[in-house]
DNA sequence: TACAATTGTGTCAACAATACACTAAGAATT
DNA sequence: AATTCTTAGTGTATTGTTGACACAATTGTA
């Protein structure tokens, strides 16, 4: 929780230069040792956790705003970024509201207005991650995302509501490659798939789907190391992904 | 156009009772003898046509302020409404300023701000719609979708988003209830798949595919009065519309 | 009564999805 | 070095779905 003085200041500061009413939530998805994560932050008030978030300034495109806000998250540029709701409800806010209303009074307080958040979903590589804690947080960090904390405001919401997209998602274009480092073997792909879907996919018949769909690239090398028979190396083939992700894909898993 | 003194008026009323920065855009899709129809309003300055849209009460869900604004511009309640996107470029409502910018100083001026407008489309019935204008527009009427005229600010890009998440949404969700009276004929319906996805289908393929999704009623009466044989009348099952739209489908057309 | 237009229904071939089996390679164990 | 365990790579038979197409039935019109 921040003190009285830096309240003020933010509030003065975000007054002045962020749009009123109007919030941007992020829900960063990756993916680590076949886990979904998603990036929270913890309140420096200990078990309050939210989404990563932030303002939109004034004559900011959203888009950019999304992007700067993950880039402080994050430290990563060219996220994958894709906006997928506006939660608007008039009490979605309030919450927030109350923690700060005894410490200014309504008119100078930044979070006594009502917020419209515009849900973005992000898509990185877990590995190229820095996360890193704004000033109301303590921390910033993974969370597995069948073992989450409660999240205050309807960010629970904006989580499934962007899971659901993500799912969806899955249905008609490809996916995989803001998730996965340049190189992975096509179990650690199928990996992915089946931990967005939750649920298990035959191994012959994923990567025979998978490679049908020419976007991925088999190197000729093989992940060696493995206490088993090596695995081939893909990467994705990017041209083609990116015609995939225009055309989009015929049927559903 | 508005005078300076209803102009004014018109400012110090929203000022008081919408959030600022926030607009609404409806795109109302409607089906008519075989062609799609957009709902347009034209200005009172001649040529200049916009999508319906409007602003959100200070404490109102935006969901009920989209349905306020149709009901206003359609006198239909209870419409099929679904948000697909936010337009947030910061200058995308700027030439709607200029218009107005002689008759008051930015500071009196609702619309001389910066405004993020939330993306909805609707689905109606034709006939069962009563176009009506609002305080700024001369007329509201059905416009046909390959026939449009020029739209002002990013409408033309609101609309072109709309019928994309639209030709998409027909790929896993069921479509048709409320475009379609309550009883029509097989032709009929395929006839607005067609002009949806703007390509030919095959009848017998069509019919069989429709009738496997289990969505659809088949009345023991028949179209009289066409100029040839007469064709079965349906309906929609909504039980299982309703659970198709919750569930999705699975392939694409 | 023949004809044109339109609807209802059926079939076959091509393709895609599913279930499942076998072989190969690496590492640890005997 | 042979055996075994585990995981990866590839193939095939079966089933289901989609696309292309043909024919019979109904209605108004020439």
């Amino acid at each position: 929780m921040l003190t009285k003085k830096e309240l003020k200041a933010y509030c003065a500061n975000a007054s002045e230069n962020y749009l009123p009413h109007i919030s941007i939530d992020c829900v960063v998805f990756g993916f680590h040792e076949g886990l979904m994560k998603v990036l929270l932050s913890e309140m420096k008030n200990e078990g309050e956790w939210y989404l990563p978030g932030g303002f939109v300034l004034k004559s900011e495109p959203i888009e950019m705003a999304a992007n700067r806000i993950l880039k402080e998250r994050t430290g990563l540029d060219e996220i994958f970024l894709q906006q997928f709701y506006v939660f608007g409800a008039p009490e979605r806010s309030k919450e927030h509201f109350e923690m700060y209303k005894d410490m200014l009074p309504p008119k100078e307080n930044w979070f006594s207005n009502r917020f419209l958040t515009i849900g973005y979903y992000a898509l990185v590589d877990f590995c190229e991650t820095n996360p890193t804690p704004d000033q109301f947080s303590a921390t910033c960090n993974w969370c597995d995302l069948n073992d989450l904390p409660a999240l205050k405001l309807d960010h629970a919401l904006i989580l499934t509501t962007a899971l659901d997209t993500l799912r969806l998602q899955l249905n008609y274009q490809p996916l995989g490659y803001n998730l996965m480092p340049k190189e992975f073997t096509m179990p650690e792909l199928q990996k992915l798939y089946e931990t967005i879907l939750d649920k298990k996919l035959d191994r012959r018949n994923f990567q025979r789907r998978m490679l049908a769909f020419g976007i991925l690239k088999r190197s000729e090398q093989l992940r060696k190391g493995g206490a088993h028979k090596a695995p081939y190396l893909y990467s994705f083939d990017l041209e083609n992904y990116e015609a995939a992700l225009k055309e989009g894909f015929k049927g559903g898993w």
